[in-house]
DNA sequence: GATTTAAGTGAATATTTATTCATAGGTGGA
DNA sequence: TCCACCTATGAATAAATATTCACTTAAATC
């Protein structure tokens, strides 16, 4: 009878505290005890469950798919974003407008920006940044050369030029294809000062932004604009890649796979992305789902943005293997 | 879409607060924001109603009928136990232990008590008394004297002494009897040097504990031993009084009814009683409800202690007129 | 386009809450 | 009955959270 009594008396605290707002020195004054004794009282009220708590998700998000996808993949945070068709274009408007608002939300000052610039989803969340008006940012750098004809190229340094404006940054472009000729080609081509210079920040990079691509006949030939040869091509996808962030490739189990390509591309590597404190990447789609589950088991990403559709294709895989690092 | 976002972080931040149990400042690194921000947008989350606190009444209490209770009748606390059976003997014997248990948690040091002897529903709450080590209270005062025959009236200043010894606190009887022959027999009995020290006393009270009582041929012959006559009980209803505390009678509104009585009992009057800090009243029963319904209007009484049974047909009661002071 | 108004931010600070500490009473075993 | 141990308490204090302040930027109005 006596536990019951003290119950009642805690869900009168309770009540107080929660529903009536009142403070707990208040409620103790009022029923002549300490303030000590009134915080005790709400810890037990939790315990025996008197009250409830519920955290409900605004219809439109998806706190549930998140968590999945931070659980399976071991990610820091992870961003779904509702989507209402599994087609390419959809899905990559509405990962760019919420990597906009996470990156104005979470900008630090005196950040360094790494963009591999290449990736119409980046291009996406460029698009939706307001420019802000106190410099933010330190540096955007460019963390991979610009691809195909000189035209798309162009368009790549533009592409950081631009973040680095809305930043309030200073931008540091890769002036360079982002696969050279041969081996040999590249190593003349590093040792541009410009070049140099932009690639000796990559060790200073706090917030890498990047794509996943898919590494098959259509998505990959389709990117490369043909500096890949077929057989390069056969070669990479026999060595088990499944996809590339910064044409740096990973198979299914997300192990790094080295090919000779690595020779040729003029960018950041895998190792260098794993040091970086955050990496956030850009990416959704049908076709991508098993770029997107390698590269997330890398354990190279920290924070992945993607669509309802993918995050639900992602959670689902049924591969007992434990999740990443 | 932006607000879609934000809701949607506001949500990630709730749930890391309020179901993960982060602190704040945690939250705000893992974000990178300010720890301001994380606690503005828990605010919104309240206001968005996105994280929700119910606070459940354990079964066996009345939380509801507790806040009617409060509202109706403008009382500090009200105290509703649960009772297997609307029949006296139970409900008092329920009313009794919750009122110790209260009494027991909220007694404060130097606390000057004063009890309305003659109740059984207070006998309950004395036999229900742990008795406290370190002496808690400085003195206990009868308030009213005994009634009818001597051995009745020893029982009403053992009951007193009791709570004095239960309480650690110096007990001071009031040895005459409630009810005095004559207006002339209560100043002789005045005269008595312990007599007046203890009625001095009551201006010291700083918690008063009463029953009340209902008038009605039955419940006032039967409790007063013939000490009143028929004339006099005729007369106090006849002024339309419903019920009494200490033997000082109200009406069905809550106003005191003064009465050739007063003139002869010996014991606290209502102005008295109001000027007390807490007084706590125990009471309940089916014959008493309209008795306890005046008592709550005096404007008297702080914190009520009764049986759901009453509690409920006091809430339901229809009378437009607002609640006491 | 200029100017006022409103809204949002982080650092500093005030306020509120949780915990530690010292103490006291209760409990159960020898 | 006495002792060891456990629990509960309030005061003091540590920790966490809310608010103020100064400032910036976005939006609204002229």
């Amino acid at each position: 009878m006596s536990r019951l009594n003290e119950l009642r008396m805690i869900a009168r605290v309770a009540q107080m505290y929660h529903v009536e707002r009142q403070r707990q020195a208040d409620i103790a004054k009022h029923l002549r005890m300490s303030q000590a004794t009134v915080s005790r009282m709400l810890k037990k009220a939790q315990e025996e469950e008197i009250v409830r708590t519920t955290v409900v998700a605004p219809s439109g998000t998806y706190a549930e798919l998140e968590a999945g996808l931070r659980a399976r993949f071991g990610l820091t945070e992870a961003i779904v974003v509702e989507c209402s068709e599994d087609r390419d274009g959809a899905i990559m408007a509405r990962i760019g407008e919420a990597a906009a608002h996470f990156l104005e939300a979470t900008l630090q000052p005196e950040e360094v920006i790494g963009v591999s610039s290449w990736s119409e989803t980046i291009l996406r969340m460029v698009e939706n940044i307001h420019p802000m008006k106190s410099g933010k940012a330190k540096y955007v750098v460019q963390t991979l050369g610009g691809m195909g004809n000189p035209t798309v190229q162009m368009h790549a340094n533009q592409l950081t030029t631009r973040l680095a404006k809305l930043t309030g940054a200073e931008a540091n472009v890769l002036s360079a294809p982002g696969v050279a000729q041969s081996r040999e080609a590249k190593l003349v081509l590093l040792g541009d000062p410009f070049v140099r210079e932009t690639m000796e920040l990559f060790g200073k990079i706090t917030l890498a932004i990047i794509g996943i691509g898919a590494v098959e006949p259509s998505g990959m030939l389709a990117r490369s604009g043909n500096v890949f040869s077929k057989r390069e091509l056969a070669d990479v996808t026999e060595a088990g890649a499944v996809g590339d962030m910064s044409l740096r490739f990973f198979d299914s189990d997300g192990k790094f796979v080295k090919t000779p390509l690595d020779e040729r591309v003029i960018g950041i590597t895998l190792e260098e992305l794993a040091k970086v404190d955050r990496v956030i990447a850009l990416a959704g789609g049908q076709t991508k789902t098993n770029a997107i589950d390698g590269a997330l088991k890398t354990g190279v990403i920290d924070l992945l943005i993607t669509d309802k559709f993918t995050a639900q294709r992602l959670v689902d895989t049924e591969g007992q293997r434990n999740a990443a690092e």
